[in-house]
RNA sequence: GGCAGGAUGGCUCAGUCGGUUAGAGCACGGCAUUCAUAACGCCGAGGUCGUGGGUUCGAUCCCCACUCCUGCUACCA
C-alpha cells in the first residue's frame, strides 16, 4: 500500500458551477476511487480559488460584501460533488488563514533563494473597468469594449517578479524526461514547445489598489498583495497542512497527480513545479490535462444561455447516469458534446436496456430457482486497470458494457429456464459471478449502481424494482 | 503568421507499418421472443474514408497543394 495524494483543479468560484466542473470532479473522482479501490492510501482535495480580484468584483455587482459572496458560491461546488457522491479529505478555501499563512510561507522560501524581486510593470488601466487590460480585451480603437470613447491610461506600478527564466532548461528537463508527466502526450509536447520559446519571469504580485485590498498580503510589504497564481496553485500544499501541520504535510506531499482543464495547463506544468524548485519543495509527479465540454455542439457561454446546470441533469437522471455519460460517451482527451438528448440516449442503450436488464433478469431467474449465492472474490477487470492507468475512463467502461454483452448472449444461448433445476442453478450462478465482476470493476465509476448490484446478488438473491427505469 | 492535431456511414469513434467485400456502438428497418425495463438475441439497409494533384501494378492509409475545424503562441483565470 502506497499514498496517493491526487487534486481537483482549484474552481474559480465568481459563478456557479456547470456542466464542466462536473465533468473534472467525476474525472479526478473516478481516480481517487480507482486508487482506493486498488487499496491505495489516498488523499483527494479540491478548494476553491477565492483571492482573484474578479471574485471582488463578482461580489460588488452582486451587491455582498466579499467574503460572503465567496462562500456562498464555494458552497454551491461542495453541494455538487455531494449531488454526484464524491467526497473530498478537504475542501481548502483561498480565503482561510491557514492558506495566507501558507502562501506567505511560500513566498518566503523563494525569496530566500533570491527568486523573487522588484520590477516596475506597465499596463493600459481602464478607468471605467478599475482595472489593467490586456491588448486582447481591446476593440480596434484600442479601447475597452464596455467602454468605448474612454481611451485608456498608461499606468506604471511597481511589482514583485518571480525569476522563472532561471529555470527554462530545468523545467524542459524535467517534462521531457517525464520526471513530471504530462498526459496526453500532445499536451506535453504543447508544453515544452511554449517553455523552449522562452521563459519570461512573471508577475506575483498587486499593488493594494489594484487588488483592491483583497489577498494575501506580500510578506514584508503590506502596500502588495501575493498575485493569483503564486497563490491559487499553493492550495495543494495549504490543504494538507504546509507551513502548519508538518506531519501531514510530509506523509502527502508531492502530489501523485493533479487533474486540470487544458486552460490552466501552462500554470501546472510551468509557473509551479518552477515556485516548487525555487522553494526547495518536492515536484508534483503527473498531471492529467482533460478537455471541455460543448452544449449542443456550441461553446458553453452565458450569452448564448446553453450554460447546463448539472444538479438539474443528477435531480433527473441521477447521480450515476451523468457520470456514466461523463465517462463512457466523451474522449477524456478531446472535447466532448453534451446534450440532455445524448445523456438519455446512452442512458436508455447502455444503463436500462444494458447493465439495468441484465441486472433484471439474472435477478428474476435466481429468484425463481430460490437461489442462494455464496460470495466468491472479487478482482478488478484487468483491462479497467490498464485502461484506468491510462485516464481513458471511456474504454474502460466500453470493456466491462463488452462483458454485459457476452453476458446476455450467454442468457440467449443457455436458456436457464428451460433447464432442469441443478442445470439452471449452475448457469444461473455463473452469470451472478460475471456480473459481481463487473459491477465490481466499475465501482470507481458508478459507485452507487455498483454497490446496489453487489447487494442485492448476495445471500437469497431477489428480483427488485429496475436500476435504471427507461426514459421514454 | 508560426507550431501541433484533426476532417471515415444520421451521430460518436476505431482502423489500415499501401493490397481481394473499410469496422464497432448508438439511432433506423425486419425476424424471433419472455428469464428481463416493448428490454435481450439474430438479420439488414447505410460510407466515391474533406478537395485537387502525385508516387505505385494498386492509396482511405505515403508525398505536395488547398479548404475547414481545434489547441498553443505568457502576466483574465
Amino acid at each position: 500500500m502506497s499514498k496517493f495524494y491526487i487534486t481537483n483543479s482549484i474552481p474559480y468560484v465568481n459563478a456557479q458551477p456547470h456542466i464542466g466542473h462536473a465533468l473534472e470532479f467525476i474525472q479526478s473522482d473516478v481516480v481517487n476511487r480507482y486508487q482506493r479501490l486498488l487499496g491505495n492510501d489516498v488523499f483527494y482535495l479540491c478548494g476553491s480559488d477565492e483571492n482573484a480580484i474578479k471574485n471582488v468584483q463578482a461580489a460588488e455587482k452582486a451587491g455582498m460584501d466579499i467574503q460572503s459572496f465567496i462562500d456562498e458560491h464555494a458552497k454551491e461546488f461542495q453541494d455538487l460533488a455531494d449531488a454526484l457522491n464524491i467526497h473530498f479529505d478537504i475542501f481548502q478555501k483561498g480565503s482561510d488563514q491557514s492558506h495566507h499563512k501558507a502562501s506567505q510561507k511560500l513566498w518566503e522560501l523563494c525569496e530566500k533563494n533570491g527568486d523573487i524581486y522588484k520590477k516596475s510593470y506597465k499596463g493600459l488601466y481602464c478607468v471605467g473597468c478599475e482595472e489593467f487590460k490586456s491588448s486582447s480585451d481591446l476593440d480596434e480603437n484600442g479601447e475597452c469594449f464596455e467602454h468605448p470613447g474612454k481611451s485608456l491610461e498608461e499606468v506604471e506600478e511597481e511589482n514583485y517578479f518571480f525569476k522563472l527564466s532561471k529555470y527554462q532548461d530545468f523545467l524542459l528537463e524535467l517534462i521531457e524526461s517525464n520526471t513530471y508527466e504530462v498526459v496526453p502526450e500532445f499536451r506535453k509536447n504543447e508544453v515544452t514547445s511554449f517553455i523552449k520559446t522562452g521563459l519570461e519571469d512573471f508577475s506575483i504580485s498587486r499593488s493594494n489598489r489594484r487588488a483592491k485590498n483583497w489577498g494575501v498580503p506580500v510578506p514584508g510589504d503590506p502596500e502588495q498583495r501575493i498575485y493569483v497564481w503564486f497563490d491559487a496553485l499553493n492550495i495543494y500544499q495549504s490543504g494538507i497542512g504546509f507551513g502548519d501541520d508538518e506531519d501531514t504535510y510530509s506523509k502527502w506531499w508531492p502530489a501523485n497527480l493533479h487533474v486540470v482543464g487544458k486552460g490552466i495547463i501552462r500554470f501546472h506544468a510551468v509557473y509551479w513545479p518552477a515556485i516548487l524548485q525555487s522553494a526547495g519543495l518536492k515536484l508534483p509527479k503527473k498531471l492529467f490535462v482533460h478537455e471541455y465540454f460543448t452544449v449542443n455542439g456550441q461553446k458553453m457561454s452565458k450569452t448564448l444561455g446553453n450554460v447546463i446546470n448539472p444538479l438539474d441533469m443528477i435531480k433527473k437522471y441521477g447521480a450515476d447516469a451523468l457520470r456514466y455519460y461523463c465517462l463512457a460517451k466523451i474522449s477524456p482527451f478531446q472535447d466532448g458534446d453534451f446534450s440532455e438528448e445524448k445523456l438519455v440516449e446512452a442512458y436508455n442503450s447502455d444503463l436500462a436496456n444494458g447493465l439495468g436488464n441484465l441486472v433484471a433478469r439474472v435477478a428474476k431467474l435466481a429468484e425463481n430457482n430460490k437461489l442462494i449465492f455464496e460470495d466468491q472474490p472479487l478482482a478488478i477487470d484487468p483491462d479497467v486497470i490498464n485502461f484506468s492507468e491510462k485516464f481513458q475512463f471511456n474504454n474502460a467502461l466500453e470493456s466491462q458494457w463488452q462483458e454485459i454483452a457476452k453476458a446476455d448472449r450467454l442468457l440467449n444461448e443457455q436458456k436457464p429456464w428451460n433447464l432442469p433445476r441443478e442445470e439452471a442453478v449452475s448457469v444461473i450462478k455463473d452469470l451472478i459471478q460475471k456480473i459481481r465482476l463487473i459491477s465490481f470493476s466499475i465501482q470507481p465509476f458508478l459507485p452507487i449502481t455498483s454497490k446496489n448490484i453487489l447487494k442485492q446478488f448476495s445471500g437469497e438473491i431477489k428480483s427488485q424494482s429496475p436500476l435504471f427505469p427507461r426514459i421514454v
